[in-house]
DNA sequence: GGGGAGAGATGCCGC
DNA sequence: GCGGCATTTCTCCCC
């Protein structure tokens, strides 16, 4: 235990609650085992892992590699930490959500607590929202006659994402998707539109079903076309392709 | 800059791209500003943040609460620290993604990173997979004739959890689900049957579906029987149910 | 607080 | 690698 300046866990626990009690930020590299109970079960071998412990109570069990949390805690999770004499054991129950997890500490590698002050919320551009709001300003992505009327509704037969008529006031529903569109677009879309049929009294046939994605898988294909839906090819809104142009850029000067 | 001992970035940025080649995990606490650009652009302006580059190179920036990384990069990231007079920044770029991203750093809080060695995997139980083994070995949960010949199997007409038939050799799909079910679950429900329906030339009133779960929401309810499909209430397996009496002795304990 | 759908979803397994 | 789907999904928005 080279590493760790602090060989005594008695004290390392002193210094972990008092954290928690302010607040603090933790931040703890260690060689652990990890289990929890909750929606599931889950257990993890010894092994060293980042813990980390937010102001919000939420709790985090990093391993070396891979982009997620393997062991987790939402935030407001109660935290205890008690030594036992050649282990340390952190405690972390959450009562309302009926969750606990315990961390069984052998080595302490890496250590440390901070106060964190942030009031700024991450903003996102090329949501799908984005997408809707695109075609529905630019109708002609669509067809010449598309006259949208409504975006991002939740109407009672679902939500749906842009919706029009032609010029012969043909109903027009259109499911967005970002990302290469799979089998629940049509069938989304199939609902939406089984639904508004039913409610006005008319024949599903006379409403225009459209999958608009910058991609379609084989299936979905096949079922938008048994379905008697279109898929329509939506190229990204422009920032998008700025975007793309930057990368092109970037990857030229790398 | 009190809780920094090196207050000066350009020895910072020695450290950290020395970290880099030996492949430290390296946990940064710092005021900064981050911004990504790739299958979507994102901004994050001034404030405190615990940052991530895990021995895999991936990037993680996580804020004061919340469980998931705000802004992040998949394993095999390439990173790089700039020092430039007042400002620290780590330009990410993952070529082979067309994705990068950018983090100025104003103030470091806390900076460490170390050597991690894990070869473990999670175990998880009570995934939906252990649910449908469950039914699978105690058909009699769904009927008394229902006789399972399948799971979680990948057919043509796509993934169907459990499979078999009644004593009148009527096939039953059933769909499962390990929460509360939605709408999705009749949903995937008809479209498998109406697939075997045509694949066998049968009509899709041959074949009985089956949503089960823990608990159905009143739509997918609705649902699930305007199809002519019906909801089996399955409770948990016995592991699950070990689980609620653990949780009941710690809440009496606590 | 429940319900429904998106997410820079991610991750897993199968073809 | 694509495809389809679960996830202790999580998060947001709306009723």
């Amino acid at each position: 235990m080279q590493q760790n300046s602090l060989d005594n866990f008695s004290s390392i626990k002193d210094l972990i609650n008092r954290s928690l009690k302010q607040n603090k930020a933790i931040l703890v590299v260690a060689n652990c085992s990890v289990s929890y109970s909750g929606r599931a079960e889950a257990f993890l071998d010894f092994g060293d892992r980042i813990i980390i412990i937010k102001p919000d109570k939420t709790l985090l069990v990093h391993q070396p590699s891979g982009n997620n949390a393997v062991i987790y805690m939402k935030p407001q999770t109660q935290h205890l930490f008690i030594d036992d004499s050649d282990e340390l054991i952190l405690k972390s129950t959450n009562i309302i959500l009926h969750e606990c997890v315990e961390i069984v500490i052998k080595e302490i590698l890496n250590i440390s607590s901070c106060i964190m002050n942030d009031s700024e919320k991450v903003q996102l551009w090329g949501t799908e929202k984005d997408m809707s709001d695109y075609i529905y300003d630019n109708p002609i992505l669509i067809a010449k006659d598309f006259n949208p009327v409504s975006r991002e509704e939740q109407t009672k037969y679902g939500f749906i994402d842009v919706f029009g008529h032609d010029k012969n006031n043909n109903l027009i529903v259109i499911e967005c998707k970002r990302t290469k569109a799979g089998p629940s677009a049509p069938q989304q879309l199939r609902r939406y539109i089984e639904r508004l049929a039913k409610s006005k009294g008319i024949s599903v046939k006379k409403i225009k079903g459209i999958v608009a994605a910058s991609d379609i898988t084989k299936n979905a294909k096949h079922m938008t076309k048994e379905l008697g839906y279109k898929f329509k090819k939506i190229d990204p809104p422009s920032y998008m392709k700025r975007k793309k142009e930057k990368q092109n850029k970037l990857g030229k000067f790398l």
